[in-house]
RNA sequence: GCGGUCGUGGCGGAACUGGCAGACGCGCAAGACUAAGGAUCUUGUGGGUAACUCCAUGCAGGUUCAAUUCCUGUCGACCGCACCA
């Protein structure tokens, strides 16, 4: 049998000289961008994870290739990013030297994987030639205003040290250390994603992507038609607040700021008498961790501040109170109150003995309050008698009349926050004057590069902020004495435009050409984690129509089709991790069996969107199986031409089963459903022993053919092997420069078919039916048949329902 | 709490727009070849029954000639969001 190590690294070397998996741009016309999530080097090794990802979407791009696309298959690593930093916090090592060594090794061991990768297209984040481009990206968005600092509470890892993004907050904890995050005030930079989240959600329905992860973005952009009201408050100040239900106005008992919002402190200079208790609840709330802070079981509480408000339609004064369940990060950070039909503010009133005033009515039925359902309008003035749809209308067009408010539309999505106070990333690439504020660095002058002696053990300040070659520089305006910006560019920035790099990756005059992103993007078909759909997903095409509206790009969405793998499981169907100790290293099993089996066995153990619990019982099969395929292979080129010429039932059999598995190999494969494709495979090869071990005397040209067949049929899933195969067949090319076998229809089309007959509904027979009759004509074959007509005899047939190729039921009575 | 996905043999998993449930493989059992078999090949394999047949896709209903597939309820698992005004 055959030493895969060594075949292997043989067809390696061989595509790597023949350049086969480089693109072609000559082909640009049939290009397929077929992109696998690039990799973040954290670890020094390829896990199950990875092969998971990319080996299985490397048969996607080999089987497309060999229909006749020019796939474009390109990789590279995400490689700025914390875990470097923490790791060279922790051993010393630096960020820059760790990264370089952890890419070396799993570039080598991508090599080994045997993926048509296009490695001429490589591109590593961290380096300066791809950083100045990205820091370039900033520019072009601070020049169109979709870059801005602002002071804003931000989420503060007090073990990372550092500002965290919504998104990377995970139950209130950091999604990568764990600990409880903190809100600071801090400066940072941000990105208008907001200007965009109309399109972000309606542009959702032309992409080809799971449904699922639509959902989660159309979810997190949060979309809320409702009413902007302003409340005129006693200090000369309008308090605003956002509601989706302007119907409900009447009722409004009091108006709730929340802790954090920017007027508590008028308020409370207004009321020194509550001075005390303010400040008391204010730190109150800024003190209970954001677990606390965001259970929905959390009891309700607040503070009166002794202020009033008025309503914009009755003019009546309504009390303002702070409270924590009011969220300063959502709407407005104000709400107005209707006890009557609002839980929260139903609890919150009962407990502080405020006023309900009912002005909804459910129809039909007693009202039980608090009624949050839609009704008929009472206790409103002019607006009795209006339904919840026609009062909400009515009220917010009376609101715009008078000034005091109108319809508006309100987006849960944030602005996305991208200053790190890290050292290993993208410098910001903007200066700081005295005289000037707030300058940008000259694109001539880019990049701005990361100096390598830092230090970066954690201060709270930015690492880079005690670099003084780094920090000083001269103001590009005035030419005086100016500070960089001390903060890295989240590494999200990096990869949310790194598919756009790809195309021309060794650009040295622009980030890419317009023309070339133009012909080879979008990307066809992406295929990574389910875990970024609402950060790294959503600020690519966030980017991508960023860049589109300053004219760099034609296109506005980056992927076209998206797949989420699985995810595998340790064996004990937990996730994988050394606390679990349940991690499976690849590399045994590398080593034991090789890439190619360890690939197919991937492929055929589950299913590919769904993943599951490690096991490898299933592995020795695959082996096998190959053992199998080169047996065959073997013993068929030892045949020599001649035995019968014609074409029998057993050729006619066997040519049915290799166009047939054609035909749903094809199906399956676009679908990324790999183990049935590799099912059908097995039974094809089921099919060739057994017309080898039936047939003493074969058609040994027809079954030749049907043997390279398979050879090429097998090809993009176990790439190696079927090289070899294809030249131990006396081939002198590579087998992916083959067509893959296409169907030939007419060998599908049987005489006959198999029916399963039915008589009221169970199945009495499977009969042999010849094609081409009428339903009549089925029908009068069935009940001649001895064994049905045996039981429908002395039974009228009162309907004969038939479905062609599959059944015929009878229902007689 | 809200939204979503999914529950199929001993196991991984199939079943295209409702149409023969359990493809393919693992495991198991019997047999062949063997000094030997953990190699290879053949056969069998959802459960009950002596058999005709009957029961089976988490559970309970419904629609239909026909339901793993559609609908309602319910239990369980997983994922996402979470005081969203």
């Amino acid at each position: 049998m055959m030493d895969m190590k060594s075949v292997e690294s043989k067809w390696q070397a061989k595509w790597e000289k023949t350049k086969l998996n480089v693109f072609n741009k000559k082909n640009a016309d049939k290009k397929l961008y077929v992109l696998e999530m690039f990799s973040y080097p954290s670890g020094a090794k390829l896990h199950v994870g990875h092969w998971y990802n990319y080996g299985p979407t490397d048969t996607y791009a080999r089987f497309k290739k060999m229909q006749g696309y020019e796939v474009f298959q390109p990789m590279g690593f995400d490689a700025f990013g914390l875990p470097a930093e923490n790791y060279a916090i922790k051993t010393g090592i630096h960020p820059k030297d760790s990264t370089e060594k952890n890419i070396e090794t799993m570039e080598r061991q991508l090599r080994n994987m045997g993926a048509m990768f296009d490695w001429s297209a490589e591109i590593k984040t961290c380096e300066e030639n791809y950083y100045k481009w990205t820091q370039w990206l900033f520019l072009q968005l601070y020049k169109k205003g979709l870059a801005y600092r602002k002071e804003a509470l931000v989420n503060w890892c007090p073990s990372c040290e550092t500002v965290l993004a919504n998104e990377q907050v995970v139950d209130g904890k950091c999604e990568r250390c764990s600990s409880v995050v903190l809100r600071k005030d801090m400066t940072q930079w941000f990105f208008k994603i907001t200007d965009y989240a109309e399109e972000l959600l309606t542009d959702l329905d032309t992409i080809d992507w799971p449904e699922k992860t639509k959902l989660m973005q159309k979810n997190w952009i949060g979309r809320s038609t409702g009413c902007e009201i302003h409340f005129e408050c006693e200090t000369g100040d309008t308090i605003t607040v956002f509601t989706t239900r302007p119907d409900t106005l009447f009722g409004v008992n009091y108006v709730v700021l929340a802790p954090e919002h920017p007027l508590v402190d008028k308020l409370k200079a207004a009321h020194p008498e509550n001075a005390d208790a303010i400040d008391a609840y204010v730190r109150y709330a800024a003190e209970a961790n954001d677990i606390d802070r965001l259970s929905t079981a959390r009891e309700k509480t607040g503070v009166f501040t002794g202020a009033y408000a008025i309503h914009p339609l009755t003019g009546k004064q309504v009390p303002i109170y702070l409270a924590d369940y009011v969220l300063y990060s959502y709407g407005t950070g104000a709400v107005m109150a209707v006890a009557a039909h609002d839980e929260r503010d139903y609890a919150f009133a009962t407990k502080y003995g405020l006023p309900i005033t009912q002005v909804i009515q459910k129809v039909g039925g007693e009202t039980i309050l608090p009624y949050c359902e839609d009704g008929i309008l009472v206790n409103s003035g002019e607006f009795d008698g209006l339904s919840g749809e026609e009062a909400r209308d009515a009220i917010a067009v009376h609101l715009t009349k008078i000034g005091k408010g109108g319809k508006k539309i309100n987006y849960r999505l944030r602005d996305w926050s991208v200053s790190r106070q890290r050292y290993w990333g993208a410098p910001i690439p903007m200066i700081h004057c005295e005289k000037c504020g707030v300058v940008p660095v000259p694109e001539k002058d880019l990049p701005v590069k990361l100096p390598y002696d830092v230090e970066f053990r954690p201060t709270g300040k930015s690492p880079l902020a005690s670099h003084e070659g780094f920090m000083n520089c001269t103001c590009p305006e005035c030419g005086g004495k100016a500070q960089r910006d001390p903060d890295t560019l989240d590494t999200f920035v990096c990869s949310s435009w790194y598919y756009l790099r790809y195309a021309d990756a060794h650009n040295e005059k622009q980030a890419f050409s317009t023309d070339v992103a133009n012909k080879m993007l979008p990307v066809d078909v992406y295929v990574g984690g389910s875990e970024h759909a609402c950060m790294h997903l959503l600020y690519a095409r966030f980017i991508t129509k960023a860049l589109r509206d300053m004219g760099y790009i034609d296109f506005s969405e980056p992927f076209k089709r998206l797949v989420h793998q699985g995810i595998i499981l340790g064996p004990d169907g937990n996730r994988m991790s050394k606390s679990h100790g349940n991690v499976i290293s690849p590399d045994t099993y590398i080593d034991e069996y090789g890439s190619d089996i360890f690939r197919l066995y991937l492929m055929f153990g589950f299913s590919y969107t769904e993943g599951g619990p490690w096991n490898d019982d299933g592995i020795k099969s695959i082996a096998r199986f190959i053992e199998r395929v080169e047996r065959i292979v073997r013993k068929s080129q030892e045949e020599t031409n001649g035995g019968r010429t014609e074409k029998g039932a057993a050729e006619k059999e066997l040519d049915y089963v290799k166009n047939h598995t054609i035909k749903s190999i094809t199906r399956d494969v676009e679908a990324f459903s790999f183990n049935t494709s590799i099912a059908r495979i097995m039974e094809y090869v089921n099919a060739l022993q057994k017309y080898d071990a039936e047939n003493a005397e074969k058609n040994v040209a027809f079954y030749k053919t049907c043997v390279e067949d398979l050879i090429r049929m097998l090809a993009p899933f176990a790439p190696h092997f079927s090289e070899e195969l294809w030249e131990i067949c006396g081939n002198k090319d590579s087998v992916f420069l083959e067509e893959y076998p296409l169907v030939n229809e007419q060998a599908l089309i049987k005489d006959e078919t198999e029916y399963a007959i039915q008589v009221n509904s169970k199945i009495k027979a499977k009969i042999l039916i010849a094609q081409g009759l009428s339903d009549e004509e089925i029908q009068a074959v069935v009940c001649a048949n001895p064994e049905i007509a045996a039981q429908i005899e002395g039974k009228s047939i009162k309907k004969c329902i038939v479905v062609k190729n599959r059944l015929v039921n009878l229902i007689v009575g």
